[in-house]
DNA sequence: CGTTTTTGACCTGCGC
DNA sequence: GCGCAGGTCAAAAACG
């Protein structure tokens, strides 16, 4: 019995123990690893923790940043506003004290609001009048709904980047100037304190300056006039760029074989944003698409970024020319080439620009080119950005060297844009890929991109030029983010101190900050609908 | 059947 | 005033 349990016990003991050894030794190791994983998850989980503290900082210090100079601006508004009434009674007209309502109609329309946020006007229904009607309609909401467009805001979803520009009531200091840094609303004001001359900084002949009666609408059809024309290199009849667009017309323009397109936006009805699509007679690949006028209604996001883009270009323009001397003529502004173009490649022969034959801004607008369709192999573009939201990825270089220090907008050397809507939107895994990288190489938010170094020259935020702004604090470097290569050698009126002072303009770079914001920081799903409903018109 | 596109007619502005 | 060109309208056709 005893041997029996002994040798049992024992041999059992001992099994035991081996197993035990064996167990403890396993389970050792398994718990080491175990542990070791613990730590590591820990590790990176603290890691995760610091990034997303030190993520936390940068904004709370961004946010700090923003309210800054967002004090200033209302400081300087403020100020604006003294110096209106002080020079007011100078000014008067024995007209003006007759009409006092139209003569704020017409200091309101001294301000020129690029709005990159929605302004909602009453929804009529385009249908139920004329054209005229329409149009005094919008003369007079212009003029007219600005205890509205405070309301508006209010009830805004704030998700809309309005291209184009507007008039905006001066005497609403909350509505100076806007800008949401949750990328949902930017307001971007340039105002012509300089006041639009009768040969006014657009170049328009302006024949009813003398007509005093119709001062408050000059300047609403000089700016409604005002157009973005971009151009890029499309295989697709029309270029994605977020909106919905119904065609309602084509001409075959003199000088261009291709037709013309006519769209209006149709993402609410009562829009009256337009858009042209037509291809360039020299070369085919080439869409131009022409925008004009305002949304008043929230954009999807794909949308804001091409609206800011694109309101980044109007805006330049509307900065040069009551900025510069220079643009004393229609020569001057039109066909003032906004060029999006980098270290070209492949030098053109012949600037496609100056094709104006069969390029929509011959029509006598004042037109801000986009140009998409040079290209630089090391930069990395704002607007290829845009392109990412649209193309599919084949399309699209997973790029890993990101020089997010460099961007720009020209495209990449062998990227034919695709803005066309045989994509089905941005893979999230190629967005995470690619501003991933940005985060990893320096994980910047975009405002500490732009906001780097101060720039000499700059212009206040009306436009007028000055060297020692408070804003000038915040001046973006362009040039520290490849921007100063989309004033190209296209523009020869301009000279290199306007050129710098347009590209150090802070509206400038709001709305280019802001189009960078809303390619980076926005939601997909939204786009991807848009782009899903585009890609099934296409053929 | 509702929406979009097509397309000829019409409107408007501009130059002569 | 006329002609031209750009832009828009609106009915019909096409489409989903």
């Amino acid at each position: 019995m005893e041997k029996e349990d002994f040798l049992r016990g024992g041999h059992g003991r001992e099994e035991t123990h081996e197993e035990m050894t064996k167990f403890d030794s396993s389970h050792d190791d398994s718990h080491q690893e175990h542990e070791h994983i613990k730590r590591s998850k820990l590790d990176s989980t603290k890691v995760e923790m610091e990034e997303a503290k030190e993520e936390n900082r940068r904004l709370k210090s961004s946010l700090s940043r923003i309210k800054k100079e967002f004090d200033i601006l209302q400081t300087q508004y403020n100020q604006l506003m003294v110096q209106v009434e002080h020079e007011e009674p100078n000014k008067v007209s024995s007209k003006r004290s007759e009409n006092e309502d139209k003569e704020k109609v017409s200091e309101r329309e001294e301000l020129v609001l690029l709005s990159l946020g929605r302004r909602l006007k009453s929804p009529v229904p385009s249908g139920s009048m004329t054209n005229k009607e329409e149009k005094k309609k919008d003369i007079m909401e212009e003029a007219g709904d600005d205890d509205r467009s405070v309301d508006d805001n209010g009830k805004s979803s704030n998700q809309g980047l309005n291209m184009g520009i507007e008039y905006k009531d001066l005497s609403n200091p909350n509505e100076k100037l806007e800008i949401d840094h949750n990328q949902e609303t930017t307001s971007m004001e340039i105002s012509n304190t300089n006041k639009i001359p009768s040969e006014n900084s657009f170049g328009f002949k302006n024949d009813r300056d003398d007509h005093e009666g119709e001062d408050e609408i000059l300047p609403q059809n000089l700016v409604k006039k005002t157009r973005v024309s971009v151009r890029s290199r499309c295989e697709t009849p029309t270029m994605n760029d977020g909106c919905q667009w119904r065609k309602y017309g084509q001409k075959i323009a003199k000088g261009n074989p291709c037709p013309r397109a006519y769209y209006r936006c149709t993402i609410a009805p009562s829009c009256p944003v337009r858009k042209q699509v037509q291809r360039c007679s020299d070369d085919m690949s080439i869409l131009i698409s022409t925008y004009e006028g305002t949304h008043n209604h929230p954009l999807p996001l794909s949308a804001t970024a091409m609206a800011s883009a694109t309101s980044a270009a109007a805006s330049m323009l509307l900065s040069g020319s009551s900025s510069s001397s220079s643009y004393s003529t229609a020569a001057d502004l039109h066909g003032l080439n906004f060029s999006l173009s980098g270290n070209n490649i492949t030098p053109k022969p012949k600037s496609p620009f100056l094709q104006t034959s069969s390029f929509p801004s011959s029509s006598g607008h004042p037109t801000v080119t986009l140009d998409l369709t040079t290209f630089s192999s090391s930069q990395q573009p704002v607007l290829s950005m845009l392109n990412r939201f649209n193309s599919p990825p084949s399309n699209v270089s997973r790029s890993n060297n990101y020089p997010s220090t460099n961007l720009n907008f020209s495209n990449n050397t062998n990227t034919l844009m695709n803005w066309g809507g045989s994509s089905g939107g941005i893979h999230s895994d190629q967005y995470r890929a690619a501003y991933g990288n940005i985060s990893t190489h320096q994980q910047l938010p975009y405002h500490n991109v732009i906001q780097t170094r101060t720039a000499g020259l700059s212009f206040d935020s009306f436009g007028r030029s000055s060297s020692s702004h408070p804003i000038g604090s915040t001046q973006t470097n362009l040039d520290h983010i490849g921007i100063k290569n989309i004033i190209s050698h296209q523009v020869p009126s301009l000279p290199a101190e306007t050129i710098k002072a347009i590209t150090t303009d802070p509206s400038f770079q709001s709305a280019l900050a802001t189009a960078l914001s809303s390619i980076i920081g926005g939601d997909l799903k939204i786009d991807q609908n848009v782009t899903r409903k585009e890609s099934e018109k296409s053929p």
